[in-house]
DNA sequence: CGAGCCGTTGATATCACTCAAACTACGTGG
DNA sequence: CCACGTAGTTTGAGTGATATCAACGGCTCG
C-alpha cells in the first residue's frame, strides 16, 4: 500500500484530489517508532504534527516528580501534535511510544498550505479539534464530579459500545482492553491499585466479569446507575 | 460604535476585508443577556456560534444531582459554541450567563460559507480551537496531579501574570478577581467551603494578603513550590 | 537467569466532600 | 427606620474515599 493510498484512507485527507495528496504524501516522512520512544516534550518546538499508523501513543503532562497527567491514548489512524501547529508554535504535552508501530512525520509549513488552499480540509481539521474539545469536556467531567468507581464504569461503558458498534456485533462476548492498566489507571486519572481494586469490587457485586484483558458487561443498569 | 467595528477588534475576524465584515455584520444578532439567562443546553442542537460582548458566561456540564463541572468562564470578546458547529451538531455542555452583558449570535450556515472562502479565517479559528485545547490540557494537568491548594496557587499566579500584562502595570497593588468565589471554586473543581479553607490558610502563611476580591501576592516562591 | 513491567493485596494517613449553621452586605418594601 | 430576603462567604464537625508506602507473584524479553 502506498503513502497516497493511506491518506486516503484517513477521514482527515478524504477530501484531497488525488494530486493533492500525492503532494502531501511527498513531503510526509513515514519511521518505526519503539515502545519508550519520545516523540515530543512538553516545551518543544514544533516543527509539524504527527500521525499514528499502527501502535499506540499517551500524550501526557508530567510533573516534577515524575507523576504524569494522561491526556489521550492515541491508536492508528489518529493526529497528534496538532496544536502546536496552529497556535504558539510549542507542544503543551509531552507524547511516549507505549506500543511499537509506526508513524507519519507533517511538516508544518506544508501543512498549512495544503491547510490554506483546501477549505474542506480546512474544515475536517477544524472538526478534528471539536472532536478532541469534546472529548476534554467528558473528561474534565469526570475528573470533576464522579469519584473513580464512576469513572471506570463511564469508561468501560463508553469502550464497550465503542466496539460493538465497530464490529457491528449482537456479540455479547465482552470486549478487550486495548491498553494496559496502569496506563488506563492513569487515563482515569487514578492510582494502578486503586484501578485494581475498583475492578474486582466491580467483579463481586456482578457488575462485570474480568478475565485479563476481557471484559464482560454484566449489569448495564447497575454501571449506569452508580 | 457599529457591529462592523467590533467585529473588526476581534482577533478572529481581523483577517476579513470591509465588505466581508459589513457581510458578517449583516448576519449577526445582537442581545442582552440577563444574569441566569440560559444560551444553550447540553445535547441542544446547534445553530451557531455564540461571541460575548459585554459580561460574563460560564460554560459548564451538570449531573442529574445538579451538581456541575465549570468548563469555562468567558468575558468579552471570547466566543464561545463553537464546537457543536465544526462537529456533532449539538453542544457538548451547556452556557449560562453569570453576569449582565451583550452577546452576538453567529448563524452556522453564515459562518461556515465565511470559513470556506477566507483561509485566513479558517486558520484564525483553528488557533482558537487550539487555544482552547490547550487551556483544556493545563486543567486535565491541575485536576489530576494536584490538589486544592495547588490548583488554587496556581490560578492566583497565573491570573496575576494576566492582569499585570493588561496593565502593564509595576503597579503590585494586587489584583481583583473577576468572579465570585463560588465560581471560583467550581473552577478549580472543589467545593466553595474548601476553597474558603485555603485561602484562609494562604492569608495565614502569608503567601498573600486579601480584601474581598482583591488579592495580593506576597510570597511568590512559597505558591510556586507548594 | 535476571531485569523490568504488570497486576494484585494490605495497612495507614490525609485530604476534601458533605451537612449544618451563622455572618456579612445589600437591597426592597412595610 | 427597621424587618426581611437573597447572595456571597466563612467556620465547624464528622466521615468516607483515595493516595501512598510496601510487599509479592506472574509474565515476557533479552
Amino acid at each position: 500500500m502506498t503513502l497516497s493510498d493511506v491518506l486516503r484512507r484517513m477521514p482527515l485527507f478524504a477530501s484531497l484530489s488525488d494530486a493533492q495528496r500525492e503532494a502531501l504524501a511527498e513531503h510526509c516522512l513515514t519511521a518505526p517508532c519503539a515502545r519508550g520512544k519520545i516523540f515530543f516534550m512538553e516545551g518543544d518546538e514544533a516543527a509539524g504534527l504527527y500521525i499514528l499508523l499502527e501502535g499506540k501513543v499517551k500524550v501526557f503532562r508530567a510533573a516534577p516528580d515524575g507523576r504524569e497527567a494522561i491526556l489521550h491514548v492515541f491508536g492508528p489512524g489518529e493526529p497528534f501534535g496538532e496544536v502546536a501547529v496552529f497556535q504558539g508554535g510549542k507542544f503543551p504535552a509531552s507524547a511516549e511510544c507505549v506500543e511499537a508501530g509506526r508513524s507519519l512525520f507533517l511538516p508544518r509549513t506544508h501543512l498549512l498550505e495544503r491547510i490554506a488552499g483546501d477549505p474542506a480540509l480546512a474544515l475536517r481539521m477544524l472538526g478534528a479539534l471539536s472532536l478532541r474539545l469534546r472529548a476534554f469536556a467528558a473528561k474534565v467531567e469526570t475528573l470533576t464530579l464522579m469519584e473513580t468507581p464512576q469513572r471506570l464504569a463511564a469508561y468501560l461503558l463508553l469502550t464497550n459500545d465503542e466496539r460493538m458498534e465497530q464490529t457491528g456485533g449482537k456479540t455479547d462476548a465482552g470486549f478487550q482492553l486495548d491498553i494496559s492498566k496502569a496506563l488506563l489507571a492513569g487515563l482515569l486519572g487514578t492510582a494502578r491499585e486503586t484501578l485494581s481494586r475498583c475492578l474486582t469490587r466491580l467483579v463481586e457485586q456482578g457488575a462485570i466479569s474480568l478475565d485479563g484483558r476481557t471484559v464482560r458487561i454484566l449489569d448495564r443498569k447497575f454501571l449506569e446507575g452508580l
